[in-house]
Formats: structure tokens, sequence, C-alpha cells
RNA sequence: GCUCCCGUAGUGUAGUCCGGUUAAUCAUUCCAGCCUUUCGAGCUGGAUACCCGGGUUCGAAUCCCGGCGGGAGCACCA
């Protein structure tokens, strides 16, 4: 390997996370996502940086499908997360579903109706939550243990519509943070739930539920964002009244995206209205847009790896992480012409043409493709390059010309033009394909290409002076997907 | 309104716990130059920051107090 290579490597590996606090061997960690759609740029911080833990330590991470509320379920999510963390390159070592689990989370609730630490209540919504802002019981949480078992009971009979009834979990009704003061743990709902029909109608809520396995995982850390800090502090409520060990918790700050849409259900809705071709649409930030314009997933893990942990909410640079990606990807790429708006020029008095042209300038090993000009001497160039009225231009790897009055002159084939400034433009020969290229804001450069990227087929390439690009389909015209410039 | 968290350059980050080789790290960005038959890569140089005000101290990004600013939560979502 050459040795600058090398130093490359351990330039990348200098920046490293913080250790964690109070590991003792092992850690057990896990990513709790909600399977309402495929993973985002987002998610895949939680996914990376609980895999570089687990990897660091040794260990184990598990996959836990938060679906106890069955109205915000896209069933696709049980299948396109994992196959989001498998491009990630995160090792799943267990997969669980929390709807899987219900009767669980109704075992431990009765353990705290029975403690005393949780009540049924039947009050309205509204009546009991202005209570306890007022830190002020409601009239069923102190009632004896028989009245609450009759009506726990009747939870589960159908005696009671949605919000008639509720599992409350108490904490402290004194607590000076109104977030921090009873919560409820089970609920219940009508909506049918995609993996257990109308079984249940009794549904955990987060508090619960999530309280529950992590202590039944026996997770050493729980990464989360910061938006879950009041959350963490209930559930801590859990943990203390089973006496059960807690997890070290750490919650990293929110990260604002900007130009991209995030949001599942806006993104969801943009599908379906036809704005965005699907999931994949490089328009949107889902990973799957991201794999499908060639960002490679260590670029990320990278971006992610350099932000750290810190509960700072902080601004997503795409600059960064396309540096990232053009770093691994730049050795690859091949380079090939691309010509968007395509021109004619007929080059007058040209001996026959040929370039060889080379698929890497850092790589001559890798050999040149030849591009023949026709014997009529003409070749497209971009409008754009024409737009300044040059008087001279070197074709890259052809010859010179000239412009005068719309005419085009051969002009030798002399690299020292490029002293006098002649810039140098890419072109394409007259038998070039269709091609073009999806932008990310929705648009589609076209235009024609060298015949030779159609043979690129599913890989990221440098359409040169252009961007680089993924080449995703070669028939009928070549079409690609922006990566960056 | 109440509760909690945070505040180093455009962006991210190191240093903050255990105050003194740092008139502040690294990456990215931006600018200039070099190099190059790409506007890629590479090289060189430059630019930009410790939120503000007090206090403690010989000395504070680092400790204390106050202010300001930003964020999160106060849901039968996660």
């Amino acid at each position: 390997m050459a040795p600058e290579l090398l130093v490359k490597e351990t330039k990348v590996r200098e920046v490293s996370l913080p250790d964690l606090r109070n590991v003792a061997g092992e850690v057990r960690m896990r990513m709790a996502p909600n399977p309402s759609g495929p993973l985002h740029v987002g998610h895949s911080r939680m996914a990376i940086l609980n895999d570089e833990y687990v990897k660091r330590y040794g260990g184990i991470c598990y996959n836990r499908f938060e679906d106890t509320d069955p109205a915000r379920i896209d069933p696709t999510g049980y299948d396109t997360i994992p196959e989001d963390l498998d491009w990630l390159g995160v090792t799943i070592h267990k997969t669980l579903i929390q709807s899987d689990r219900f009767q669980i989370y109704y075992d431990v609730a009765k353990q705290l109706l029975e403690k005393g630490k949780a009540y049924v209540c039947t009050c309205k919504p509204e009546d009991w939550r202005e209570l306890k802002n007022h830190k002020k019981a409601c009239p069923h949480r102190e009632q004896p243990l028989n009245e609450q078992m009759l009506r726990w009971d009747k939870m589960f009979d159908g005696s009671y519509k949605p919000e008639e009834a509720s599992l409350m979990v108490k904490t402290d009704l004194a607590h000076p943070n109104p977030a921090i003061r009873d919560f409820v743990g089970l609920r219940i709902d009508d909506t049918p739930h995609p993996r257990t029909g109308t079984k249940f109608r009794v549904y955990p809520l987060m508090n619960l539920s999530v309280a529950v396995d992590d202590h039944l995982l026996d997770l050493t850390h729980v990464l989360r964002g910061k938006d879950h800090l009041n959350n963490t502090y209930r559930q801590e409520y859990v943990f203390d009244y089973f006496g059960w060990k807690k997890p070290e918790y750490i919650h990293y700050g929110r990260i604002s995206l900007e130009d991209v849409q995030l949001s599942t259900s806006k993104m969801a809705k943009g599908i379906r209205e036809g704005l965005y071709s699907g999931w994949d649409d490089p328009q949107l930030g889902t990973l799957r847009a991201l794999r499908r314009r060639g960002i490679m997933p260590e670029s990320l893990r990278r971006y992610w790896i350099e932000v750290g942990i810190k509960e700072v909410d902080i601004e997503f640079s795409w600059k960064t992480l396309y540096s990232f990606n053009r770093d691994l990807i730049d050795d690859s790429a091949n380079r090939y012409f691309f010509v968007a708006d395509p021109v004619k020029l007929t080059i007058e008095d040209a001996p026959k043409l040929v370039a060889k042209a080379p698929f890497h300038p850092d790589h001559p090993e890798r050999g040149v493709r030849d591009l023949h000009v026709g014997d009529d001497s003409a070749v497209l160039v971009s409008k754009d390059d024409l737009a300044s009225n040059p008087s001279r231009l070197r074709l890259k790897d052809l010859c010179n010309i000239e412009l005068r009055d719309g005419a085009v002159q051969y002009a030798g084939n002399d690299l020292s033009v490029l002293k006098e400034g002649v810039r140098i433009v890419h072109w394409a020969p007259m038998d070039s394909v269709q091609a073009e290229v999806l932008m990310t804001d929705g648009s589609v450069r076209k235009g024609v290409a060298e015949r030779g990227l159609a043979d690129a087929l599913g890989q990221v390439v440098q359409l040169e002076r252009f961007a680089f690009v993924r080449v995703e389909r070669a028939t009928p015209t070549v079409r690609c997907v922006f990566t960056h410039k």
C-alpha cells in the first residue's frame, strides 16, 4: 500500500468518540426506532454511535421496534429499517418488537398497581392534566387496591372506550417540573395494529414499555436525543420502584438539517402526491436516497464520529459530509464527459481527431477512453461553456479551437496555450448517448455523454467539470443521480 | 408561565472536571497563490471564535454570581 494512504487512514482515526462512563466489560445498547418509514440522516447518528461503542467495548446492540402506537405505524418500516441499518454497516445482534411483548408490560403494570405506584384513572384527560398541573391528585390516585384492580380488569374486558380509563404511573405530584409529575403508562386504543390487529386494545406508552425493556435487556448505556430528557426522568421512577439497576443515559443535542425534508409523514405525503418518486428520491434525506446518490455510509460514520455526543444542538453540514464522501470516492471514480445542454460545433480544417482521455488522472494504469470524432469534425460542447463568448478553447484531450463569428477553426494541439489562459472544456462526440442527471432539487439536467458512460452502470463516476454522479440506468438513455460536486 | 439543558471561528470539534508552554486544536468552509489537459485531487499561505458584565486570583475559555441568547419538555406520540 502506498505510504500516503496509511497517513490518511490515521488522520481519520485521530478523531474519536469520548469514552463512555461506567463501562465494566461489555456494553449492551439499543436503538429503538418507530417503524413509521425508512431511516433518514438524523437517525443514522443514533445508529452509528451505538454501533461504534458496541464495537469499541464489545457487547451487543439490539434493535427494538417501538410500535406501541397502532396509529403511527407504517408496516414497511419493519423491513426497511433493518435494510437501512445494514447499509450503514451497523451490526444488530438481536431484534425485538414491542408488539410481541404486550403481556410483559401488562404484568409490570399490574405489579406497579400492587405496589401502590400506579392507579387506574377514569378522569377525563383534560381534568387529570389540569389537576396535575396544580400538583393535585385525581380522585382515583389514592383509592384502595381492590378498587384499582377492579378498574384494571375492566380496562381489558371492553367496559371502557378509549380515553375513559388509563393506567397512570405515580411519580411525585409535587415535582417542580410539571413534565415529570405522574404519567400515562397504558391507554386504550381501538385502532387496529398492523401486526396484532384487534387482539389487544390496551397499549403501553413509551415511558412504561421503554423502562421495562431497557431493564429486561439489561442495558448498560442508553443513547438518546435530549428531547427525551424528561422521559428519562420519568422512566427512572419505574426503575426505582422495582430497584432495577439503571443504565447510563446519554443525551445528545438536536440536529437541524437544511435543504431537505425529513419529516416521515411529510415525505409520505409527498410520495403519495407525486412530488417525490419514492423514498429514495434524491430530494429526500432518507438513507436510501443517499445510497442511490452514491453517498458512502462510511462518510456518515466519519461525520457523526466527528460531531460526537455533546448535548449542544448542532447544524448538520452537507458540505462537510460531501467532503468526506469525495475523499472516499474520488480515487475509485472514473472520469467521463457529460455535456449538459449540448451545442454542436463543427471544427473546420481539422485532421482526423481521436482523443485518448484517461479514466483517472491519478491512475494512468487504468488506461484511456478512445473518443472518436466523426469525419465531419463535429463535437458537442455545453452551452454554458460558450456563454462568455470565448475566442479560444481547449477541448480536453483533443485539440485547441478558435471561435470567431460562429465559425470554429482547428487550432492545433499545443498544450502551451493553457499558459495563455485558454480554458479547458470537456466535450462529447456526435455519436454520444442521451444522458440525464437527477438533481437534488428535483430538476433533471439533460444532455449527452460519451457512450462508455453506459458501461459504468451502478458505479459512482465523475462527470468532469460537472459533478460526481452514480450511474443508475444505462438504457434507453443513461440516467445518473447527482452525488455532489 | 413553569421545569430542565446548553452557549469556543460560517459549520462541527479539542481544551473547561484537576484555572498558568495555546494571545486557543483539528476538520470542513471561504479567500489567495502554486500545481494539474476537470471547476476533482494535491500543495502553500491567509481569514474568522472563547455570549456579555462583574467577582475570585499574580493569572480564567477554564472557578463564582448576574444578565443575555439558543434549545427541549410541560401529550392517553416516540
